[in-house]
RNA sequence: GCGGGUGUGGUGAAAUUGGUAGACACGCUAGACUUAGGAUCUAGUGCCGUGAGGUGUGUGGGUUCGAGUCCCUCCACCCGCACCA
């Protein structure tokens, strides 16, 4: 073989192995570059080929940054803590963590075979102790710690509790659930247990009872970046809203710093667009209604004020805690039904019956705030009780919804709108004008509702408010597998543990499944089982949710080891922001917000000097891959017609019959709309319909009527051109009917399956591993085409940033460009031949030109063409018969991030001594690049122009010169000046005639 | 409904500030060699046309000497959010 690079790739993986050629120093001296792709869940799976893909292009791009002479930092780790491995363990017994470590050795297998230029010594996983000691660790920083809105960053407990001391809480602006005042005195009257409790209500990490998205089916509470379109993320399973006593993060207080700051950092839109629409800020204000009668308030919070004139009814979420107060004694009963049937509404159910209008009005009438109108209160589930006050005032005329509901009731809509008209549906734009509307009447709308919150302020009704969608994260998880809470309970009262107790390791239990009284698992512990000791009568038995370890662990890897704290302080601040981060989109609202969120926490308590993780992001797309599917019948209809009858009353249990005679039947794919489908059906079932006759009689005709079939996965592995391998198939033992069934081939005798792109995944029997498959020990991609061409061929397979199906078939042509390269410095009998005097200028042009277009497309990160530059650079040489050393040497170095074997190799074979990692990565030569001056006439519409190529950096007279030299040059133009000349430089100049 | 993105051969895709559209690769066609192989090499390959030529970057329009690229219109597809007041 030519060009072995199963030798080659061994002897490279083993030397960097040894010499740690990416182990990164802490060298403050050296400018840094800071390289992450997002930790992977170690899943049982292990890894298939749309995994590396972002691994590739993180190590392309920090080997190019290496060879910059930066000092890189390219580390990789585990997300190790996670649902599947507690799962597993449910069924088997076997302990996540023993999973968890098999899982990690596979990878690791896996991730070694395709040379990634990770630094191994910092690995981390977010479940070793002590990594998660850290984790635990953090959160008490959190617990310590509330959110002042004057300072506008996080702050120390005790500050509080000193403002508390001698001020009471009134001049506090901070985000809380505090909801009444107290003045210093009374706050020192109150017993620790209540100061506690108040304290508990501002701290950043806060317990309390919530509405939390409980999942049933995973007993446990889900974050709602964890729920898509109402359902679990993992598993789909149904969700409903509970109020339960939960650890969450207050999120919330950083709102608008994680929404201002987005436009510090370098990602892309899609991603920064979804973070605001989670984020959701509206500006408005709220507003406060009396009660007919009562002495309660409604609170309310509108986008527009400009419309306090076109109330005419109040809606309170179901949940609502007023619903109970103000319902009359008549609409009692409906209301407590409507609530019950709303309360068991799951949250998917709500959001599948948005069309569907409900409500009940409870009896009771707020009243107007300017005109003092009796408005009626209705409860409605279009009002979230989550979101603002849980009330809205409803304004048919500006909201659809409340249009809708007012038309349903029969509710009086007011138009408030000069000149709109809003007989077909509400006028939501922002372009009218108020009328009827007292101090509002003739404003436009934007300047109504500054007028409008300028009269409800000073009326002291309300005041100008800015809301958030975003809701405080829910920490904790009935859950095994995942970091134990440094808390411990002593009289139902939380309490830390001293920060020389971390870590709090997980406690050994006998089942992973929750108490039969509904208790997480770690409620199984018993109190020795724990490894701190503590003053209470139980442990937290609630774990931290996935997100957890994630938030924090690009901190970790710039100083892994350390025990004294979870990142120095020095080296925080020489490896700094990360500078490329390349991951999957799908984090985009979970764990880098969160992680962001932290970030900034940590930034605000002075443990790091940067407040934004990440500062360039990249996401990879999806590799997809393609489905192959069979078609089986599910069931025949068949009709029967024999001599001398043209009605069979027995038709149904004659077609029953028939059918239960029938083994499973498979028909080719492209057969199935085809006329003769049935006939074929029929003639490959003939004994069946002979034993049907020795029961029904021969008389008896059978035809088919229909066939219904449906359509199962066909593991790809055992399809070779669409067409199932009926050998290997057979042997299979996850297809056990194909041993007996009947196959309806095609004209060709194959049966084809029909072909679709979906998700890659196990469960859809369409992975392609890179390397050799553990299941059926066929080789995979490495072994048959080496480490390096399957690198360049999932950066050649498109844009990184798109979502694409795989296909294998493309990857023999990235080889062949592998192989050539390796021919360029072999003669036919494979011994190493390069020849060493001066480059011919042609060849010098190929390499400068490929320079500059490599050196181009790393920068703005097009990892496919460079691919294809280099494949277009090879081919140029070959054609120019070009060996020559000092070119080759520099077209090594340059392709060394794509295919670093094979550049270790060649670079070795070329005599240096050091890894190819330690070269200078080449320049280009503008010198070489100089084109050769001529001019050519093209015809164009009747127009006739010029080409010439001329040097970038001419100047514009320079330019005009060589034009006027190429005009007296063109005979053609003989007797026809130019009517007009545009010129600029170093493009092709058009000249009309 | 709101927001973001994408539309170029049979396929994946190039075209960096507007400057010869389809580079590079797959596939396909024909041929060569052959110890018949899913090897290698040569030629061809956007579409229509034997040809000269015409035509062509989702649709329609605009700006320009010149538009895949800039502006407007519409269409299609993908992704995210969604009773958020």
């Amino acid at each position: 073989m030519e060009y072995n690079f199963r030798d080659i790739e061994d002897k490279w993986q083993a030397y960097w192995a040894k010499n740690k050629t990416f182990a990164a120093k802490d060298d403050p001296s050296l400018p840094k570059y800071y390289g992450l792709t997002m930790f992977p869940y170690p899943s049982g799976a292990g890894l298939h080929v749309g995994h590396p893909l972002g691994y590739i292009a993180s190590c392309i791009y920090a080997r190019y940054k290496k060879l910059q002479g930066y000092n890189v930092l390219h580390p990789m780790g585990y997300d190790s803590f996670g649902l599947p491995a507690e799962q597993y363990a449910i069924q088997t017994g076997q302990h996540p963590a023993i999973t968890t470590e098999q899982n990690i050795k596979r990878y690791r297998e896996q991730l070694d075979k395709i040379g990634f230029s990770f630094d191994w010594e910092r690995e981390v996983r977010t479940s070793d102790p002590s990594y998660y000691k850290w984790t635990q660790w953090i959160f008490k920083q959190l617990y310590n710690s509330w959110y002042n809105n004057k300072t506008n960053k996080a702050e120390s407990i005790e500050s509080l509790v000193k403002i508390f001391e001698k001020e009471g809480n009134a001049t506090v602006d901070a985000p809380n659930d505090q909801k009444d005042t107290f003045t210093a005195a009374a706050w020192n009257e109150l017993s620790e247990k209540a100061q506690q409790n108040i304290l508990m209500k501002y701290r950043l990490t806060y317990l309390a009872d919530s509405w939390v998205n409980w999942c049933p089916a995973l007993g446990t509470v889900l974050a709602n970046d964890e729920i898509k379109d109402g359902v679990s993320e993992r598993g789909g399973h149904p969700v409903e809203q509970k109020l339960m006593r939960q650890w969450s993060m207050r999120i919330t207080a950083y709102a608008e710093r994680l929404l201002n700051d987005l436009e510090t950092v370098d990602w892309s839109d899609a991603i920064k667009e979804q973070q605001r629409n989670w984020i959701g800020k509206s500006v408005g204000a709220e507003g406060h209604f009396k009660l007919v009668g009562g002495k309660e308030i409604i609170e309310v919070f509108t986008t527009r004020p400009d419309t306090i004139f076109g109330v005419s009814f109040m809606v309170l979420a179901p949940e609502h805690e007023l619903v109970n107060k103000i319902t009359t004694a008549e609409y009692k009963e409906e209301v407590d039904e409507y609530v019950k049937q709303a309360g068991l509404k799951t949250e998917r159910d709500r959001q599948s019956d948005v069309k569907n209008i409900t409500g009940q009005f409870t009896g009771a009438y707020a009243i107007h705030p300017f005109t003092g109108e009796k408005l009626p209160i209705w409860i409605a589930d279009y009002v979230l009780a989550g979101y603002g006050t849980g009330a809205v005032m409803a304004v048919p005329c500006g909201d659809q919804r409340d249009w809708d509901f007012a038309k349903h009731f029969n509710i009086p809509i007011k138009n408030i709108f000069k000149d709109v008209d809003i007989s077909e549906g509400a006028y939501t734009e922002k372009d009218a004008v108020i009328t009827d509307s007292d101090f509002l009447s003739d404003l436009p709308v934007n300047k109504a509702i500054k007028t409008a919150i300028f009269h409800i302020e000073k009326e002291g009704i309300g005041k100008g408010r800015t809301n958030y969608r975003l809701r405080d994260a829910v920490f904790s998880r009935q859950r095994y597998w995942g970091e134990p809470f440094p808390v411990y309970y002593k009289d139902g009262t939380p309490y830390l543990l001293e920060d020389d107790q971390l870590p709090v390791t997980l406690p050994e239990v006998d089942k992973y499944l929750p108490t039969e009284d509904g208790e997480p698992p770690l409620a199984r512990a018993k109190k020795d089982a724990w490894d701190v000791e503590f003053d209470g009568e139980r442990m937290e038995y609630n774990t931290m949710p996935g997100w957890a370890g994630s938030s924090w662990y690009f901190l970790r890897y710039m100083d892994p080891h350390n025990e004294k704290a979870f990142v120095s302080k020095e080296k925080a601040d020489y490896w700094n922001q990360v500078d490329l981060y390349i991951g999957g989109s799908e984090h985009a609202t979970g764990h880098l917000l969160y992680s962001r969120f932290w970030t900034k926490f940590l930034y605000d308590m002075g443990y790091i000097s940067f407040h934004e993780p990440f500062i360039k992001m990249i996401n990879q797309g999806m590799i997809l891959g393609n489905s192959a599917f069979y078609y089986s019948t599910v069931k025949i209809d068949f009709s029967f017609f024999g001599s001398g009858r043209s009605h069979d009353h027995n038709a149904f249990e004659r077609n029953e019959f028939l059918n239960s005679l029938l083994p499973p039947i498979f028909i080719s794919a492209d057969l199935i709309n085809s006329n003769n489908v049935h006939d074929k059906i029929l003639n490959a079932i003939s004994k069946e319909i002979r034993s049907f006759y020795e029961r029904f009689g021969e008389q008896d005709k059978v035809q088919i009527l229909d066939v219904n079939t449906q359509k199962l996965h066909m593991d790809i592995r055992n399809i070779e051109n669409d067409a199932i391998d009926l050998e290997k198939v057979k042997i299979d033992n996850r297809y056990p009917e194909f041993e007996k069934a009947i196959i309806i081939r095609n004209e060709e005798g194959k049966l084809i399956c029909e072909r679709e792109v979906e998700k890659m995944s196990k469960s859809k029997y369409n992975v392609v591993t890179p390397d050799t498959d553990p299941d059926t020990g066929k080789e995979g991609l490495i072994e048959q085409y080496g480490a390096d061409t399957l690198r360049c061929y999932e950066m050649f397979l498109g844009p990184l940033e798109q979502a694409k199906p795989w296909d294998t078939q493309g990857i023999n042509g990235v080889h062949n460009f592998l192989r050539k390269f390796w021919r360029l410095f072999h003669d036919a009998e494979n011994n190493f031949s390069v020849s060493e005097g001066e480059p011919d200028k042609k060849s010098l042009k190929t390499l400068h030109k490929t320079i500059k277009k490599i050196t181009d497309d790393l920068n703005r990160f097009s990892f496919n063409t460079a691919v294809s530059n280099f494949m277009i650079c090879v081919n140029e040489l070959t054609d120019q018969k070009c060996n020559n050393k000092g070119i080759l040497k520099e077209l090594v170095v340059l392709i060394s991030p794509y295919a670093p074997h094979i550049a270790e190799e060649l670079w070795s074979k070329l005599g240096e001594q050091k890894s190819v990692t330690t070269a200078k990565f080449p320049e280009y030569n503008e010198a070489y690049l100089k084109e050769s001056e001529f001019a050519y006439p093209v015809s164009f519409n009747g127009k006739m122009r010029f080409k010439i190529e001329l040097p970038t950096d001419f100047s514009k007279e320079e330019v005009e010169k060589e034009v006027l030299a190429a005009e007296e040059s063109q005979k053609w133009l003989e007797g026809k000046a130019p009517k007009k000349v545009i010129v600029v430089p170093g493009r092709i100049v058009n000249i009309v005639v």
